[in-house]
DNA sequence: CGTTGGCACTCGGTAGAATCGAGTGCTAAC
DNA sequence: GTTAGCACTCGATTCTACCGAGTGCCAACG
């Protein structure tokens, strides 16, 4: 377990690290800094407390712990969650009950993908008891399967395209042109044949018809679907159990650091991109002050990919106070993303 | 303004209505209980403070205030602000910057419904300075435009409505067959031709073709779409400015009782129902125990609905404490309610 | 030299006492 | 019916004393 050896910078002594586990499993359960008897009590580390202390000094000099005030026990620092979060969590723990929710839920799922991403993202918000979010499949990379145009009232035309992951993107047009039903159906027509398995984010310029109204609605269409991409990073974000975040407010310093989540949180194009920068750096796990957002300076985030046909899909994962059980979150968000994953992938 | 004459019990002498307003709008204003003295001084009653103590011990024997502990200043009961509501607020006031605030929202308003009513519901809660809600479009009364079936894997077919208000509704569908382009192409023109112009709550049954599998995807669609209807209250529900009900929370009893009203608002089939019975009762705003949900014992709502083509469509409002500053938030649902509506509503 | 027991010291948290003051109810006079 | 005066109430605030978990340091021990 404790990794011996390497001179990484990042390597305790094996009692050292032994000490900073204790510190940590004990910090998360009780939110009381803990000090050197009740590490040395409760542990089998059979050293004094006096030896302990010793270690926590060094332990404190190098980063790893801290005291709220002189003479208090000591908590972990933002270091030591991430040395923990590094050493002690590579089997993932998860209760028994918890296990049974998430095959239970993946069982019995039968939905439109939206609800199914919604529900996915209370559930494991209830097995983790931390606010969760799920970001849906990318439509960018999803194949057109069907396009339809709608006309709602003259002068008004909705542009409908399915998608292959059963996702379904529109956008309302208002056309300078009035067109009859005939013109509509040929425009739609023409974009179906030519997109049809082509991916969302590149749809090829439609071919010129004989009528300029028709080609000008399709160009239309071809532009508005082009900015829907453009634009946002359209990957839907579900975000489950906020409510866990002001439950938890004891672990944030004031309330107000809670609303300040709850309206990020608010905010769908921030959490994707960052959920998406932080995948792209290869973290799963980031901590405190490893955030470069102001507002998640208390917070720690645990997320992991899921795959559909082997391919990225999306993801899923918790928000929460640093002072988290991650040995039980990460194997939560591994589990449901696993499932996730299993569950939308066709069975044949 | 102070309505005389009538012997209704909710009726109280001019004097006493002028009392109970500035008791209520001092309260909303500082929080604290207020005293015979502020009463008195602040107001241009004529009365002394002695005067007006009078009064207001006659006003708690009615159950309009109450003092939290003996020898406190008053706060208002519900009974209280029900009666502020129904009488000193008739004239909606909306401070400028609001007013402008949601105009120009809805000057340049220019999305996907969905979207757009998202938006919404942050605009409400920024102009109100609390949780806001908007109850999109009923899908059921609106009538089909086009349906569509789209093969995604075999034997998995994604049904597609489009709706004559902008929506999609769209269901995965699992089928014992697996049919071919042409099957499933042929299906999807049956559908359609029957059912473009029905209302989505009434889909008739889909004529016999020759081919029973065509036929049982058919009636599985129409099985699906039926289910949707039934099942959920189908209409959208958007919260925004979740944050506020937290950074409120000096109004509230606890944080957990926060906690609570967030978890409420995350359950759409509950909140959509209990929007929907409050103005099926006419009410506009429950306060407090006049509602039956105990979470909601602190929570005043505020409700107005929006019509589209004179008919109504849905509802917009607002999720605050009691101690609201009624006028305004009510100017404020009201205004926006009736901008969307209006912007909803076809120019031509 | 690493480990341990002993000990003086620190400092947040809690409990109790004293005080303050806004506000009330009541009574008597206007 | 209204008002001034007055004794009384009670939450909020401040201050004090005290407790005790926990530390850092030192000297002794194997």
């Amino acid at each position: 377990m404790g990794s011996t050896g390497s001179t990484e910078p990042m390597d305790l002594d094996e009692r050292k690290a032994a000490i900073l586990r204790a510190v940590v499993e004990e910090y998360v359960e009780t939110a009381e800094p803990v000090g050197s008897q009740r590490v040395a009590g409760s542990r089998k580390l059979g050293v004094s407390s006096a030896t302990v202390r010793n270690d926590m000094t060094v332990l404190e000099r190098e980063g790893y712990i801290t005291q709220p005030y002189t003479s208090a026990g000591r908590i972990p620092t933002d270091l030591g969650y991430r040395y923990f979060v590094d050493h002690f969590t590579s089997e993932g723990a998860l209760r028994i009950t918890q296990r049974r929710a998430v095959a239970e839920f993946f069982e019995s799922a039968h939905r439109a993908l939206e609800d199914l991403l919604h529900e996915t993202s209370q559930l494991l918000s209830r097995v983790t008891d931390h606010a969760a979010m799920v970001v849906g499949p990318q439509p960018e990379v999803a194949q057109v399967r069907g396009v339809q145009l709608v006309t709602l009232h003259p002068g008004v035309v909705l542009a409908v395209a399915v998608l292959s992951n059963g996702a379904v993107e529109k956008y309302t047009l208002e056309l300078p042109d009035v067109l009859d039903e005939a013109q509509v159906g040929a425009a739609a027509a023409a974009l179906e044949g030519q997109w049809c398995g082509c991916a969302f984010n590149e749809l090829p310029e439609p071919p010129p018809s004989g009528d300029e109204a028709i080609d000008r609605l399709a160009r239309a269409v071809r532009a508005a679907f082009g900015e829907m991409v453009a634009e946002h990073p359209m990957e839907m974000l579900y975000v489950g159990g906020t409510s866990r975040l002001v439950a938890e407010h004891e672990s944030f310093a004031t309330a107000e650091s809670a609303a300040h989540l709850l309206e990020l949180l608010e905010h769908q194009v921030v959490v994707v991109s960052l959920v998406r920068n932080l995948l792209d750096q290869g973290v799963n796990v980031s901590i405190g002050s490893e955030n470069e957002i102001e507002e998640l300076r208390d917070c720690a985030i645990v997320l992991a990919p899921y795959r559909v046909e082997g391919e990225f899909a999306g993801t899923v994962g918790v928000l929460g106070p640093t002072r988290m059980d991650y040995r039980r979150t990460i194997g939560a968000v591994a589990a449901v993303s696993q499932q996730l994953g299993r569950l939308l992938t066709p069975v044949d």
